[in-house]
DNA sequence: CGGGCGCTTGATTTGAATCAAACTGGGTGG
DNA sequence: CCACCCAGTTTGATTCAAATCAAGCGCCCG
């Protein structure tokens, strides 16, 4: 997914989870219908999403947040390889910007998908769907934003990255965001993440090879006392 | 709203914001499928939305929370009359509880939800909007999480329902929960919670006619430094 | 090679949790 | 009818986790 990507295969894996037929027409017209950008890490790519309108990132990575005065960004959603963002009518408080070089967004106006969805019942499901992914994603990130401690808060991160990340089997996975971003995504300050990671590793629940590249031993990390 | 209410009008008004041909037939559609059911206070409700559900808050209101093994519960979602819960696939860690006594629900099951948007064009745009209204909450709900000191969570809270709740023209509400519900709402102590409160008014910003009765007098009050 | 960014660690301060206790009002049972 | 009780609320004292302030290290990039 990293790397130049199949367009037509990836629509065509979300579109046909369970039906057979007819995702093909659909993965091509969603193809043709969007238009595709391309990002360098920190740039704002927020036009791409006003007014209703949906986009999937291709590759890379995406952040949503809300800057405050104090300079801090509440990041409110990281949106990764095959996540969609934008259900909700924009909210000018909100800014959409590219965490990693060389991300890639396909976007889609409110009217193209009205479209694409008239026309092609797999596309309603899957954006039915990708609602309900969004919806998910904000409500575990609230129950981690809740989470008591700064190590649960870090943990809890770490597990959910784990399983959002792909792995190669192993469970090592590379951070997708500095700690910087970690932090304004948890809520905390940056020396506190980082002090967590540290007595996680002291516990020996994570393993630092580099500091972007974290090997995940014990997974129940996430909870001093689980929920 | 709070009193027993008139189901068509209800559901004509959701659906016709600007079309006004088929809402009718739409709305009565809607009426004859869903299930009401009503509750008390602190009622767990939580079987209407299962598996992919959606259900729609009638009167009273209704807590979307994650118990944790402290006892304290980790309420993620608060829906007022006229709002939707559920369009995410069910996830057992969440419960349903009616905040208040004659609590009443709509309820759709996935199947009743699909037909409807089939026939009606209607009621599909109406999901849709649902399902984005309900990302903007907890969107909002994220930010108000992360907010820095407890005294602006509170704020921010106040502001937010006095936007939400029916206010009669003045500027005066009546919280729908208690402060343990506000608490778990924004994950601090009911102590705090109540803190914020009286300095609150002690900076003129609030009155508390009774401590369920609040007089928004300083609505800037959601920000010692704002967004 | 210098500079800045990302990361880590240490010392100090502070805001909120926790522990503890008292007050209020509405509802129930004697 | 009154006494009691209890859930909800408020206030105070103490403790503690995380923010803040401060500084140093490694590394990539220009």
């Amino acid at each position: 997914m990293q790397q130049t990507m199949e367009c037509a295969a990836f629509f065509g894996a979300q579109l046909s989870p369970e039906k057979p037929h007819g995702e093909a027409d659909a993965s091509a017209a969603m193809m043709v219908a969007g238009r595709v950008s391309r990002w360098r890490r920190n740039e704002a790519c927020d036009a791409v999403i006003a007014r209703g309108a949906v986009a999937c990132v291709l590759s890379g990575a995406v952040r949503k947040f809300a800057p405050r005065p104090s300079g801090q960004r509440q990041i409110i959603d990281l949106a990764l390889a095959g996540d969609y963002v934008g259900f909700a009518p924009a909210d000018p408080v909100f800014f959409l910007e590219a965490v990693s070089n060389d991300t890639q967004i396909i976007s889609f106006t409110r009217e193209q998908i009205d479209g694409l969805a008239a026309r092609f019942p797999a596309v309603a499901s899957l954006m039915q769907h990708c609602a309900g992914d969004a919806i998910r994603r904000l409500e575990h990130h609230l129950l981690v934003q809740g989470r008591i401690t700064a190590r649960e808060k870090v943990g809890a991160y770490l597990t959910a990255m784990s399983r959002r990340v792909k792995t190669n089997g192993t469970n090592t996975i590379v951070l997708p965001i500095t700690r910087y971003d970690i932090a304004d995504h948890l809520g905390i300050a940056v020396e506190t993440v980082s002090r967590a990671m540290t007595v996680l590793c002291r516990r020996g629940s994570i393993t630092l090879k580099t500091p972007r590249d974290v090997e995940i031993c014990d997974s129940s990390m996430s909870s001093d006392s689980d929920w």
